[in-house]
DNA sequence: AGGGAAACCCGAACGC
DNA sequence: TGCGTTCGGGTTTCCC
């Protein structure tokens, strides 16, 4: 599913020159059409299909779960959500079965974003930062050191889980990485985020950073039909796993529900302390 | 400030 | 076969 691993292959294959992926370097944008309204979060739909006209690519980029396609004037943001996806081609038709916004360019070539969920956002702004600013640190800053993660969780005293999924304290987790970081770190997702020794911050730090590489080397996860992305599914520690055998202690996987959301962790070795 | 819950969406997978 | 219900993902919003 498109949680940051995804959104990181997705934004590297954006810019490719070779392979069966085509560059959107240099493109110029000659049509737009907005075929789900509530798919462009920002400006108006009619507004972006004119705003958006002639503008050139110049780079494209990540940050958090974000893909920033900088153009001639304006910066286009990309959301997939969940089950939002980005084809690039040469079809003339939409492509994919729930596009819900095309765009085309001068030479023929068509991005197209699949959304069946229609979750998605896009939004179009003079400036990306009016966007992205709200976004807490990049997991692999060279800045967040373990000493200031230790720092940031202590700050805050909430339940690492819903902490760690929170955008704008560390960009770019979601619910599986959270879930696969926490146990790789043998902590609780309910323990109070204040309450980690320094060692435990570093531990955790470094299991978000290994579970992310791991996700992005995998292309992501694909857990169900429409959260299509790569093979990580199948390195889970964790999640989706309930019922199954710890692969460190042997005991049964739970599953509980963290703010509303579907949380796997290891009885044993996870212990709250 | 933190936490819980509802809303937004859809189609697969279920129960009857 | 055909209905109705449940589920899950990320985020925002509202309410305690």
């Amino acid at each position: 599913m498109p949680e940051l691993p995804e959104v990181e292959s997705i934004a590297r294959s954006l810019t490719s020159e070779r392979g069966d992926n085509e560059s959107l370097l240099g493109h110029s944008i000659s049509r737009a059409r907005v075929a789900w309204k509530r798919t462009v979060a920002s400006p108006s739909a009619q507004t972006f299909q004119r705003r958006i006209l002639n503008q050139q690519v110049k780079a494209v980029g990540r940050r958090g779960k974000f893909i920033n396609i900088r153009l001639s004037k304006d910066s286009l943001l990309i959301h997939l959500r969940m089950s939002g996806d980005l084809l690039l081609g040469r079809s003339e038709k939409p492509m994919g079965n729930h596009s819900r916004l095309q765009l085309y360019f001068e030479d023929g070539l068509q991005l197209s974003f699949n959304d069946p969920r229609k979750f998605g956002r896009v939004w179009l702004v003079e400036d990306a930062e009016s966007v992205l600013s709200q976004l807490g640190p990049e997991p692999f800053d060279t800045t967040l050191t373990p000493a200031r993660f230790h720092d940031m969780l202590s700050a805050r005293k909430r339940q690492l889980k819903p902490l760690l999924l929170d955008q704008t304290f560390l960009a770019g987790l979601g619910n599986i990485y959270a879930d696969e970081a926490l146990w790789a770190a043998q902590l609780h997702p309910l323990q109070p985020s204040n309450q980690l020794t320094r060692k435990q911050a570093r531990s955790l730090l470094t299991g978000i950073q290994e579970v992310l590489t791991e996700g992005i080397r995998r292309n992501g996860a694909s857990i169900d039909w429409v959260y299509r992305g790569g093979d990580f599914q199948n390195y889970f520690k964790v999640y989706q796993r309930t019922g199954e055998p710890c692969l460190r202690c042997g005991a049964k996987i739970r599953r509980i529900l963290v703010g509303q959301r579907s949380t796997h962790f290891c009885p044993r070795c996870q212990e709250k302390s």
